[in-house]
DNA sequence: CGGCGCATTGAGGGCGGTCAATTGGTGTGG
DNA sequence: CCACACCAATTGACCGCCCTCAATGCGCCG
């Protein structure tokens, strides 16, 4: 259940054997969430966190005004809310994007994994930390760059994301978001992700169509972009 | 040394005294910086974390066409890059914004500390999780609030993040940055910065002079900004 | 076939951007 | 004590990216 968190911790550093197998057994049970329920909601406390083992959710926040931002988008093989372990009362929700199988780990057992595997502890603080860099480079794209390029550097992130827990065909992928969900990350209206979409087209960097994105010109989308995906922690060494 | 940062986490959980002794004694010793002077710069692969003793600084990108974005304010009390412990590179660079002063603790002491005390590392853990949730609403703010509630959601945060450091007299604080700065913060121009300044005194809810900031009406400020400080996670309890 | 959700398009408006000039405070040298 | 430089704050004019409102297409499914 936990190979696609392995795999990503894998891409990151050496995990020996006994931690796979103790972090597999601290996975007490398997839930499923339909599209558009929430797995969490802002102010609960959880007892347990969620690993993400199939399908795409999303970290969110409403405003009063009926706005919603997104603040991560999770795919299989993240903890949506590993944070909660240490931050106690939740300060956001998280979404179902599609249809969602998730591995509830009790807080209880990842303090005693983490308490015996100092190593494995630092991995899952490091994921914690993989976050917050995404986070950081998303108020550069959201602050600092046009619609076009903020766009094109979402569909870099997403793709080598993907790619680490093996969810690429080649050079394309599934990406089940609506406009109006792309919208609420982005910060832009339906109506603009949708021409930004066009203009991306247009470059030929990509083909969009559907669910499905394939990269046709790596180099002119990152360039784009502008992309560096130095956050993304793609090394591995010992930490 | 460690004072502020102690008075930082035990807003969120008991220190014992063998870890605030082992913490201050991972100091190894402290440098001083210039104003505008780099603290740590991207690429770099830092031997040591700096913890802020005094001075203000921020974490930013640059982008090709000469846009910065900061990502990050940080006060005294506070790790500026923490994360490097784990994360190993640097994916963005850190500036002072006034002379500050920084306290070095090698990562191999903080490797011995957080082997040592689980309980501090988890503690650590958390100081990092807090900079994720104010990345995370700082992003809300950007993506999906107008500028002038942006702008005073920023100084209800940084008046309660100071407050825990004791930084602040009564309503009012320093608050040493540029309308440039800010500009880089908000993901706005110097020109728009001023005019919101303007728009926020016009409201009443804070008086700003200089550097000097005095809240005048919190309820309204906090109506303005839509403020909900449970990010900042200043409950204490066991973690 | 009709309903529904999502993508797409058009028209018009506003928030915030750029460019450029002016003000004002502070520090320095004559 | 004044001239000057320098930096940050402020203001004005104009522009454009992105927003809102609203309608239309389009594929899927009961």
């Amino acid at each position: 259940m936990t190979s696609l968190l392995i795999r990503k911790l894998e891409q990151r550093d050496t995990v020996p054997d006994d931690e796979k197998q103790d972090l597999e057994g601290a996975l007490a049970r398997v839930k499923e969430f339909q599209a558009d329920e929430d797995m969490v909601r802002e102010g609960d406390r959880p007892s347990e966190s969620i690993l993400l083992l199939e399908g795409f959710a999303a970290r969110y926040k409403l405003l009063s005004n009926g706005k919603r931002q997104i603040t991560a988008i999770h795919v299989p093989g993240d903890f949506v809310d590993l944070h909660s372990f240490l931050q106690k009362k939740m300060d956001h929700s998280i979404v179902a994007l599609t249809l969602c199988r998730g591995g509830l780990f009790p807080h209880e057992n990842l303090r005693q994994i983490t308490d015996t595997h100092l190593h494995l502890g630092r991995l899952l603080w490091l994921s914690t930390l993989i976050d917050a860099a995404i986070h950081r480079e998303w108020l550069v794209a959201m602050g600092r760059r046009p619609a076009l390029n903020q766009i094109a550097h979402l569909v870099c992130e997403l793709f080598l994301r993907l790619q680490t827990v093996g969810l690429t065909q080649d050079l394309s992928f599934q990406l089940p978001l609506t406009q109006a969900e792309l919208g609420d990350v982005l910060g832009l209206s339906t109506v603009h992700v949708n021409r930004v979409i066009q203009e991306l087209r247009a470059s030929e960097a990509v083909v969009w169509r559907g669910d499905t994105v394939t990269i046709e010109d790596w180099p002119r989308l990152q360039e784009i972009a502008e992309y560096d995906p130095t956050y993304l922690i793609l090394d591995r060494e010992p930490r």
